[in-house]
DNA sequence: TCAATACTTTCCCACATGGCTAACTATATG
DNA sequence: CATATAGTTAGCCATGTGGGAAAGTATTGA
């Protein structure tokens, strides 16, 4: 029952760069290596490298080195809170609409 | 049929902050000006100011000025174009770990 | 019309971020 | 053992970001 510590700062500020999404979008494909994941992307190798810290900081991805390979895989967890965070909003918000109409009804109906 | 030109990066990088993620969730209990929502926030006014540009540049939340009370409210769109991002990804790992258990049992039948 | 209100603009600052190169470490592999 | 491979660390740099104070503009309200 581990307490998820789901920080939305840091999950949202590593979706916010294009790369790092593209680089969640490649291991939803399945596990990868370092360089693997270096593959498509024009940029050097301790940029990239950055990056994957920066997503396992933020528990959106974890990592486990073997020999001389490390392999990133994705972490739903971390995807999952920020979703619900949004769905969450979402459905505030769209509660709050049906309430307006159903008021403006009532409205409509006494006059 | 518009074309809702989500911008996935700003739209993280707006939900990354704290302030304005609370500025989001004070915004989904109905619409609000600019100084009521700078009310519970230790703040400048210019500072939050920022943040509700920021908000409304991502596609977040939208404005308008009446005499000299600017009202914000949320929009959807934008919320809901970074929710699907991350469904489409949660559902993709999802499918294919679905898929290697399937395998994974085929294995087992052959043996 | 004068004052208060509600932003808005301008400019400043400290710090974080994303990129790089160069050099280093730790495993394979021939 | 020598060399290639796969990461890793360290340090540099330009730019972006979140915060502020101060001063300005445009609407009310008395």
């Amino acid at each position: 029952m581990a307490n998820y510590m789901t920080n939305l700062d840091s999950a949202f500020a590593s979706l916010a760069d294009p790369t790092r999404r593209a680089i969640i979008s490649r291991l939803c494909e399945g596990p990868k290596s370092v360089s693997e994941l270096s593959d498509p992307f024009d940029i050097a190798l301790p940029s990239l490298l950055k990056h994957v810290r920066v997503l396992e900081e933020s528990g959106l991805i974890s990592s486990v080195k073997v020999g001389r390979i490390r392999t990133c895989k994705v972490e739903t967890h971390a995807l999952q809170a920020t979703k619900a965070w949004l769905q969450q909003h979402i459905t505030t918000w769209e509660e709050r609409l049906d309430r307006m109409e159903a008021h403006i009804e009532t409205m409509k109906r006494e006059t």
